[in-house]
DNA sequence: GCCGCCATCTTAACAACGTTAGGAGACCGC
DNA sequence: GCGGTCTCCTAACGTTGTTAAGATGGCGGC
């Protein structure tokens, strides 16, 4: 069966020009407009189409979760050519909550409730290690001990997301809530620099 | 025309109810069981009524918002019975991630991107009012010079935000989330007492 | 006391959504 | 060439927010 193989990279194909085809949309013209028969009509397909690649709206939207972590990622992974400890830090800081005011509707179903909190955890899990690989080389570099690593990591990742979301729903402009996650994350870890060592004499 | 009053009192009471009847949907079932239909049947009303006191679905959904940040408030004014002013601070971090967890929907629509961002703003300013006081009396009892005080308090209030929702979106437990908050909370002001005065000899 | 008006409520409908069923047609192995 | 499978489309269902058009009923003026 020498077609086979030929269908199945065609049925990749098609699935993968769903996935663009949605993601364009959701980009240039937000979730609203982010409907099945808007993508099939995309794909030139009818709408139906779409289930055979995808079991519901909600599998469809949790690809294009995947998606953007995946491109958040890349895009925090290169500001580890920095070689300062702490600015790479700053950096951080500062391309998470650019990225969620460049992307902000796939940032909105990135952070949204319609994957559920397994599925949302698991596609975030690889941003988070990048979190954990320069919270570990700061704490080595400055020797400072955490009492709770965990804990750590988890406030600065719920700071950057709550500073982000100030800049995406619009409380703040995008410039400042850079700077405020900057300075969010500075404050933090001179708290944490003097936590391990007596703050006053 | 005596009965005028008495019918604008019936509007204002079935609007009120439709209020109470929205609320009481979306804390006990959850945004997707929040339906004009299903409202109307729960005041015993034909759908259309609804748009007899309100323009649209998002005009009530706003007022749900309001609602939700003014029980906010009162819950976290509550905490204003405290007299040290550090703990004072750590009880409204521990508060506002308890509203958000006690009240997972309500919460979920307050910041939500239903309602705009001025609207939003708008009824989240009193609340935000609550923590401007409350680092103002902090700054003053230590002598603390903050550089930038709005800065802070925006620091401050997307750091709840984003932990909250961390608790929310079920990334953590609760209670987890909880004390999140308020290590998070301390952390940032020992980094802004320190900020002031030099950090080491 | 009756008539007419105005406010109110309901039924019915529209467009759009996610989703599913059933049939038409093309393509492959034999 | 034939039978089966796989793919696609049309049509439909149920639900959503929202609007239009009629029925109903109480109030004020005569």
């Amino acid at each position: 069966m020498p077609t086979s193989g030929r269908r199945a990279r065609e049925r990749a194909s098609t699935r993968e020009r769903i996935i663009e085809a949605a993601l364009h949309i959701l980009e240039n013209e937000g979730t609203t407009a982010l409907t099945i028969r808007r993508i099939a009509t995309d794909v030139e397909y009818s709408a139906p189409v779409v289930y055979q690649h995808f079991a519901n709206k909600d599998a469809l939207v949790l690809e294009l979760v995947g998606h953007g972590h995946r491109l958040m990622t890349a895009e925090l992974q290169q500001a580890a050519t920095e070689p300062a400890i702490d600015r790479r830090l700053m950096l951080l800081a500062s391309e998470y909550v650019r990225f969620a005011g460049d992307h902000p509707h796939l940032y909105q179903i990135m952070n949204g409730d319609a994957v559920d909190a397994d599925e949302r955890q698991r596609a975030a899990a690889p941003t988070i290690d990048v979190l954990k690989d320069l919270l570990t080389a700061w704490s080595d570099a400055h020797d400072v001990v955490l009492t709770d690593f965990d804990e750590a990591c988890e406030i600065i990742w719920g700071t950057l997301y709550g500073i982000a979301s100030l800049g995406h729903l619009g409380t703040v402009g995008n410039d400042r809530a850079r700077r405020l996650a900057q300075q969010a994350l500075q404050t933090l870890l001179r708290g944490w620099r003097t936590a391990a060592r007596p703050e006053r004499a």
